[in-house]
RNA sequence: GCCGGCGUGAUGGAAUUGGCAGACGUGCGGGACUCAAAAUCCCGUGGUGGCAACACCGUAUGGGUUCGACCCCCAUCGCCGGCACCA
């Protein structure tokens, strides 16, 4: 070891022993209790991000702590390299996007070493390899035969001129956002995952996820947004079909003055066919038609719409109510239409304001300042029933029930659950993808590939030029198939996956990642499973984590996996920002991890990384910051060697001499303590190390005075030890110098000696009245009473307290004591 | 609009959940070392008043509960995030 501290030298060097001794390989062992620890893969885009070392660092230290807790701990990393980037930088230069994606993916593979992650890179997983989306073509066909994968014409954003699909977030102002001609919705045929059979799962099993982030667990409710109500049956006058509505008001039931339709009902073009209305209504549709879910949303109070010249019967009553069509009724959500119920709505009152409708009042507030007969807004509260027959006078609350139950006992509604949850829609019309293994047979419909002839692999000789169809189709033999089930000539299927099924259970393949005969093998996965403690951006807190568990839950059913919850714990980690807001290009207050490694070191980068904020939190950059725990680094080491110039680290027994031995050996089994503490049960880094800070400065402050050697080289030892997952190539390259056996990596984790921690004396705080007046230092771990007889014979405790009347004393032990006196 | 979260020194953040507010780091001030600077080491650093011991104030704001509140309750303000015409 070097005088002065040369991270450069020292990192390649132990990032070169680890990965020729294979440090961090890992095998299934059962007289070990396993941990998996992982960290969300990351898009191979060529560079590492600072986002990216938060997460990996984050992981790193849990993997490294728990390893040497005696953990046998699963670790691993790899690529989530299916997806678009890759197939506009072959449009954009030609290169082909497997080259552009591994090449990238070396890049990134180079950094995270650079970094000194411990990784067993033996089971690096990429998806848009063959022998990983082999696999995920199995477990289609899996989904498929047990009807969870469907195929259905769908309207999608369709741009006339560039010939494709467009995603939502690319029509703006219902026109492409490239070209810019007004975008048409297109039916396409497209494949669905039936997501929401599974939506109740889905949302009951969050509560048995307690080691996961309420604010997650919320967020995953309200997309699923169950509700409870009621489909109600209105019949059309003179039309043969009826109008079914969903309602979670049935209370509001006497209310309802009209009725709406989305613009895309299927009942429409009948409705008005060959009537002075189906000009209006036709235009009106066309004009929706053209508009993004964006813009049909964000004119929220401006409601339109077109009375289509047809009226409902409402079964309660049997009233007659005009049907109206409008945009804000949505056909996706419960029937496509609704009962209007415009005195207990917001959004029907601003339809009906605007159309001029009847408002009907039957909730009463009981509060004299609104007048029923002019309301200005709806009334959404609670309140007593009104003009509701034999609800009347009852509590709304109550009356829902009721008018469900009667509706059901009339047979003209029934009690009904609904989602916001929509299916899965899975197929893309993209190249860079897994081909979705399905053949199209004239005369056997759709058959998935026979399992044998996986992968389908993605064809090569495709052109990529950004217009027409998927480039997939330009390839001369991809689409020529054999019927899997007739043998006859039929056609594969051109869309591939969407990548989010890749993603969804990576965290399997890991676990038995070179198998060739299965996704994986169901004893390695049930050693594995589940993954302990899963770390990773708020940003995936719906999409990802939802299809995931969504995956382990069709697993689960189809016998693959053992457990129907994939993560067992999750960490959401906090953005990195600089200067108030995220780093990004156009503000250009990117720091890039490549320029502090070349400048501090990895092990600085995560040190910093770690200490300025705890995980879950937002990261404000600071470059002062990073030179504060490059100074720090610098401190450990210049006082281990300076050190071993006098003395040597020599075994773990010490005679404790005097008070400064008492106070050291405190502080190291007090940092022990609170560093195990803080690593493994609150993830707070921060706290950690500047614990160990502390620590380092006592060794410091002992130093200078009368240094007893084994119980200093026992703190040294301790304090390598404990910093090794946070900084491990300078912990290492200590851990050598001071002369120690093996690698600091394959040491225990140290353990601490409680009766270290007991002090003679404890400083305890005198209130009076609550406030603080005095502190005493007293023996310590006395009893409540002892602690109160020492405190009130203190003189100047006396003095506080003569000639006043003492109420009462509280007494916490070796903490404070409260005299309440009058 | 609805649902979350957060407001603590100059600054990033501590305070293990109702018991010493401001740990640790940064910055700043002072000292030592040096011809000098850097680096390093040591000391100080919430505010007001006071020579001082000390006193008073202080965790967004206003109230409440409690012997005791950054922490619990109510209201208000501000910032951030998610969802957003879901009937």
């Amino acid at each position: 070891m070097l005088e002065r501290y040369n991270f450069g030298e020292i990192e390649k060097k132990w990032q070169k022993k680890w990965e020729d001794s294979n440090s961090f390989k890992v095998t299934e062992d059962a007289d070990k209790e396993k941990y998996y620890v992982l960290e969300m893969f990351p898009y191979p885009s060529g560079k590492l991000h600072m986002g990216h070392v938060r997460n990996y660092s984050i992981g790193d230290v849990l993997a490294r702590y728990k390893r040497m807790k005696g953990f046998n701990v699963l670790h691993p990393m790899g690529y989530d390299s299916f997806g678009l980037p890759a197939e506009n930088a072959a449009i954009k230069n030609g290169t082909p996007p497997a080259e552009w994606t591994y090449s990238n993916m070396d890049e990134m593979t180079k950094q995270l070493k650079e970094l000194g992650l411990s990784y067993d890179w033996d089971r690096q997983v990429a998806t848009c390899k063959p022998d990983y989306y082999r696999w995920m073509q199995w477990i289609f066909i899996q989904f498929y035969k047990k009807g969870l994968a469907y195929k259905k014409d769908n309207p999608v954003n369709w741009c006339p001129s560039c010939q494709t699909v467009l995603a939502n977030e690319q029509v703006v102002d219902g026109k492409c956002e490239r070209c810019k001609s007004p975008v048409t919705k297109k039916s396409l045929s497209q494949w669905y995952f039936k997501i929401t059979d599974y939506a109740d799962r889905l949302l009951a099993n969050l509560d048995k996820l307690p080691g996961w982030p309420e604010k997650v667990k919320i967020m995953q409710r309200n997309w699923i947004g169950k509700s409870h109500g009621a489909q109600i049956t209105f019949p059309i006058e003179g039309f043969d079909k009826a109008m079914d509505v969903y309602t979670t008001r049935a209370d509001t039931l006497y209310g309802v003055t009209y009725m709406v339709m989305a613009p895309e009902h299927p009942y429409i073009s009948e409705l008005v066919a060959g009537t002075e209305y189906e000009a209006d209504v036709n235009a009106y549709i066309e004009k929706v038609q053209h508009m993004s879910d964006i813009d049909r949303t964000s004119t929220s109070n401006e409601k339109t719409g077109v009375f289509i010249g047809r009226y409902a019967i409402n079964p309660i009553n049997g009233k007659k109510v005009p049907i109206f069509i409008s945009d804000y009724v949505l056909m996706g959500y419960g029937t496509g239409a609704i009962m209007a119920v415009p005195a207990h709505d917001t959004r029907d009152f601003d339809f009906a304001k605007m159309f001029d409708l009847e408002i009907i009042p039957v909730v009463d507030p009981g509060d004299p300042e609104i007048d029923l007969n002019n309301l200005k807004e709806a009334f959404v509260a609670e309140g007593t029933m009104i003009n509701s027959g034999f609800m009347d006078g009852m509590n709304n609350r109550d009356a829902i029930a009721a008018m469900i139950k009667h509706v059901e006992e009339k047979g003209i509604g029934k009690e009904t659950t609904n989602y916001k949850l929509r299916d899965w829609l899975i197929s893309r019309q993209r190249y860079w993808g897994t081909p979705i293994p399905m053949i199209y047979c004239e005369d056997c419909g759709w058959q998935p590939e026979k399992e044998e002839n996986l992968p389908v692999l993605l064809p090569e000789d495709v052109e990529f030029t950004g217009k027409g169809e998927s480039p997939i189709a330009t390839s001369k033999t991809f689409q020529n198939a054999v019927c899997p089930c007739c043998g006859k000539p039929a056609k594969r299927e051109i869309d591939t996956m969407d990548t989010f099924l890749d993603s969804s259970w990576y965290f399997l393949r890991y676990c038995d990642a070179l198998n060739d005969k299965e996704a994986f093998a169901k004893d390695k996965v049930d050693y594995w499973m589940n993954v302990d403690q899963y770390i990773g951006g708020v940003e995936h807190a719906i999409l990802h984590l939802m299809y995931a568990r969504f995956f382990q839950m069709a697993l689960y059913d189809l016998g693959l996996v053992s457990q129907e919850e994939p993560f067992e714990n999750l960490l959401t980690q906090g953005m990195v920002i600089k200067d108030g807001a995220k780093m990004s290009k156009s503000l250009g207050n990117v720091v890039s991890p490549a320029e502090i490694i070349e400048k501090y070191g990895a092990d600085t980068a995560r040190l910093f990384i770690l200490f300025a904020a705890p995980p879950e939190r937002e990261l404000d950059w600071s470059d002062q910051g990073v030179e504060g725990s490059y100074r720090f680094i610098n401190r450990v080491y210049r006082m281990v060697y300076d050190f071993t110039k006098d003395y040597k680290v020599t075994g773990d027994a010490y005679e404790i001499r005097n008070d400064a031995d008492k106070n050291l050996n405190y502080w190291k089994n007090y940092a022990v303590k609170k560093v195990s503490d803080d690593i493994g049960t609150r993830f707070n880094f921060n706290t950690a190390i500047s614990t160990v800070m502390e620590l380092v400065n006592e060794m410091y402050k002992y130093r200078e005075g009368d240094v007893n050697e084994a119980l200093f080289g026992a703190t040294v030892k301790d304090l390598i030890v404990m910093l090794a997952p946070f900084i491990p190539h300078v912990a290492e390259e200590m851990w050598e110098h001071i002369g120690a056996e093996g690698s600091v990596h394959d040491q225990s984790w140290p353990s601490y000696d409680e009766s270290a921690l007991v002090k003679d004396t404890v400083e305890i705080v005198v209130q009076i009245n609550g406030k603080i007046k005095e502190r005493l230092d007293i023996a310590g771990d006395l009893s409540r009473e002892e602690m109160q007889e020492v405190c009130m014979n203190d003189d100047k405790v006396k003095a506080l307290t003569e000639g006043k009347n003492v109420i009462k004393v509280i007494a916490v032990p070796n903490k404070l004591i409260n005299i309440v006196v009058k």
